[in-house]
RNA sequence: CGGGGAGUAGCGCAGUCUGGUAGCGCGCCUGCUUUGGGAGCAGGAUGUCGCAGGUUCGAAUCCUGUCUCCCCGACCA
C-alpha cells in the first residue's frame, strides 16, 4: 500500500508530525523563530475550535471582552511567585521609536518607555487590575469573563502548534465571593474541556488534578485534561486554576461582604490553546495525512468533480453544483453541514490526495459515469483502503448518499474518538507496584503509553525527590485522575501509605 | 540557553574540501496525446546561493559575525 506521505508515524514520529503540518497545509515557518504562519486549513480548524468552545464557555455563563496586548512591567512585580513563573519567557517592548543609524533602523535611546511594556504570556495581572476597579460589593460577584487572544512566551525549544513563541488561545477569569464558589467554577470549566476535547475534537482525555510541581505559578490547585498521542506521550491539552486570594491580594480584588465586613475575592483562570490542533495531529493523523473529526472539519464533505475537458464536462459540474447545493441544506450536530465543490483548474486526482492530506471527513467524486448512473463515488477520510491494500471509493446512488450523509459524518466523529478511546483505556497500567516495575515498563517499549501508580502525595522536598528521579528516567507526572480508584497500597516512591494514584508518562 | 546537523528555483537535493559563466529531480507554464484512480511526450519559465561584513582580479565555495529551521538536553500551554 502506497501512502499520501513519505513519512509513516512508525519510521520517525516527530518527521511524520511536521510532515503532516506541511502537507495538509496547516501551517508553516515565519521567520521568526518560534513563530508559524496559521494557512486557511489550520485556521479554518482553530475557527471550529473557536465556535464550538466559545458557545460552551457562554452557555456557562461567561461572557468575552477584550484586555491589551501590552503589560506594564510593574504588573508582574506585584505576584512573585507568578513572575519567577514567567520572568523567563517575556518579550519585552522597551522603546517607542526607530530611527536611521548608519542605514540601519535602531530604537532611538531618546524614546526609551518611562515603564517597559511586557507582551502578555498570560492575561491575570492585567484582568486582576480591572477585577479590582470592578468589584467592590458581595453584589458585584461572581465576574465570569473570557478572552480570546494570543499571548507569547518566549519558549528555548519550540514545535508547531504544541510550543510556539506566539500562540491563540482562550484564557477565562473569573472572581468569587467563596472558595466553594471558585472551586466548583473550577472544576465546571474543567468539565467543559473534557466534553468539548471528546466530543467535538474527539479527543479522549483524562481529567485530573495536577501535582504540586506542575501548578500554574500562583496558583492554588491548577487541573488538567491530558490526551495521549499516538506515540504514546502525554499531552495537556487544557487547564483549570483555582487561584485562590493569590492574584486578589497582589493585585487588590477586595469587596465588602453581606456583612459589612472587606474580604479579597477568590479568582480562577483557565485556558485552552492552539496546542489543541496539535493535539489532533498526532491522535487522528494517519500515514496518509491528517484526519479531521467532521465536527471541527472547516470543509466536512468535499465534492471533487472529474473533468476531462469535454462536453460532459458542464454536466458534471451541474450535477456536483446541485449535490453541494442540498448538502448544505442538511444538518449535522444542530448545525448545517459544510460541504464544498472543488472547482479548482487542477486534475481530479490531485485534488483528492489534497483532501485526503488535508483529512476531510468525506471526498466524493463525481465523473461522468456517476451523472448518467445518478451516483457518487464516496471516499470515507477514516476508512481509506479496503482489505486488499486499494482506495475504498463506493459508488453509491446519490439520493441514498444524500439521505446517509449526516449518519455517516456521525458515525466517523464517533469512530474517531472511539479508536482513540480505545487507545488510551488499553495504553494505562494500573498495575505497577514498584520503581523497578514502573522503569521496566517505559523501558520495555518505544510506546509505552502511561502508568497510574498509587503514591501518598509527597510534597516539598519529598516531592522534588521524586520528580527528580522520575526526570532521570525521561518521565513526568501527568495528573491524578477524578475519576482513579481510591488508593489501597503503598506508595511506589516513599514506602508510605498511598492516599491516591497519580498518572506517570512521557510528555510532550 | 548548551551540544550536534542544516539553510542553493515552489519542494527535495548536488556543487563548497581544491574560488573561475548556477546545476539535477519533482513540481510549475505551453502544446499535443491521454482520461475512473497521484498520466505520457516535446518545448519553456523560475535563483539578490539565509542575511551582513571581510579576504580576493574574481566568492555559493575561504574568514568573521548574525538570523532561521531540525535533533538531543535544560525551560514550558
Amino acid at each position: 500500500m502506497k501512502h499520501a506521505l513519505s513519512v509513516t508515524r512508525e519510521q520517525d514520529f516527530s518527521a511524520w508530525y511536521q510532515a503532516v503540518i506541511s502537507e495538509a497545509d496547516l501551517a508553516e515557518e515565519s521567520g521568526v523563530r518560534g513563530c508559524m504562519v496559521i494557512r486557511p486549513w489550520g485556521y479554518g480548524i482553530w475557527e471550529r475550535i473557536q465556535a464550538l468552545l466559545d458557545a460552551r464557555i457562554k452557555a456557562t455563563g461567561h461572557e468575552n471582552c477584550y484586555f491589551p496586548l501590552f503589560i506594564p512591567l510593574s504588573y508582574f512585580e506585584k505576584e512573585a511567585e507568578h513572575v519567577d513563573g514567567f520572568a523567563k519567557e517575556m518579550a519585552v517592548v522597551t522603546h517607542h521609536r526607530l530611527i536611521q543609524q548608519g542605514g540601519k533602523l535602531v530604537p532611538d535611546p531618546t524614546a526609551k518607555l518611562e515603564e517597559p511594556l511586557v507582551v502578555r504570556p498570560t492575561s491575570e495581572t492585567v484582568i486582576g487590575a480591572a477585577f479590582s476597579r470592578w468589584v467592590q460589593s458581595w453584589r458585584d460577584l461572581p465576574v465570569l469573563i473570557n478572552q480570546w487572544a494570543n499571548v507569547v512566551r518566549w519558549e528555548m525549544r519550540t514545535r508547531m502548534f504544541l510550543r510556539t513563541s506566539e500562540f491563540l488561545w482562550q484564557e477565562g477569569h473569573t472572581a468569587h465571593a467563596t472558595v466553594d464558589e471558585a472551586m466548583d467554577e473550577t472544576m465546571k470549566m474543567l468539565e467543559v474541556y473534557r466534553s468539548f476535547a471528546e466530543e467535538c475534537v474527539a479527543l479522549p482525555v483524562v481529567a485530573g488534578e495536577k501535582p504540586e510541581n506542575e501548578r500554574f505559578p500562583g496558583a492554588v490547585a491548577t487541573y488538567s485534561i491530558e490526551a495521549m498521542m499516538q506515540d504514546g506521550k502525554a499531552l495537556q491539552a487544557g487547564t483549570s486554576h483555582f487561584l485562590g486570594t493569590t492574584f486578589s491580594a497582589a493585585q487588590n480584588i477586595k469587596f465588602q461582604n453581606a456583612e459589612g465586613v472587606q474580604e479579597l475575592a477568590q479568582t480562577t483562570s483557565w485556558g485552552m490553546s492552539t496546542r489543541m490542533i496539535g493535539g489532533l495531529i498526532m491522535v487522528h493523523g494517519d500515514d496518509d495525512g491528517l484526519r479531521v473529526p467532521p465536527r471541527v472539519a472547516p470543509y466536512q464533505i468535499v465534492v471533487v468533480p472529474m473533468l476531462r475537458d469535454t462536453d460532459e464536462d458542464d454536466a458534471v459540474l451541474a450535477y456536483c453544483g446541485e449535490l453541494v447545493a442540498s448538502l448544505n441544506e442538511l444538518d449535522v450536530f444542530r448545525e448545517p453541514v459544510r460541504a464544498l465543490l472543488d472547482r479548482r483548474p487542477a486534475k481530479a486526482a490531485n485534488k483528492r490526495w489534497g483532501w485526503v492530506k488535508k483529512g476531510a471527513p468525506i471526498v466524493i467524486e463525481v465523473g461522468g459515469r456517476d451523472v448518467a448512473g445518478g451516483n457518487v463515488s464516496v471516499i470515507r477520510r477514516d476508512r481509506l483502503y479496503r482489505a486488499d491494500g486499494k482506495l475504498d471509493s463506493a459508488i453509491v446512488a446519490k439520493g441514498d448518499f444524500l439521505d446517509g450523509a449526516t449518519t455517516l459524518l456521525t458515525e466517523i466523529q464517533q469512530g474517531l474518538f472511539a479508536d482513540a478511546k480505545g487507545r488510551l483505556d488499553g495504553a494505562i497500567d494500573r498495575s505497577i507496584g514498584s520503581l523497578d516495575a514502573l522503569k521496566a515498563y517505559f523501558d520495555a517499549s518505544a510506546k509505552p503509553g502511561w502508568a497510574e501508580i498509587q503514591w501518598a502525595k509527597p510534597t516539598g522536598a519529598a516531592l522534588d525527590k521524586v520528580v527528580a528521579w522520575l526526570k532521570g528516567e525521561k518521565l513526568t507526572l501527568r495528573n491524578v485522575p477524578l475519576d482513579a480508584a481510591s488508593a489501597n497500597g503503598t506508595c511506589i516512591f516513599t514506602g508510605d501509605p498511598a492516599v491516591e494514584r497519580v498518572l506517570v508518562g512521557r510528555s510532550y
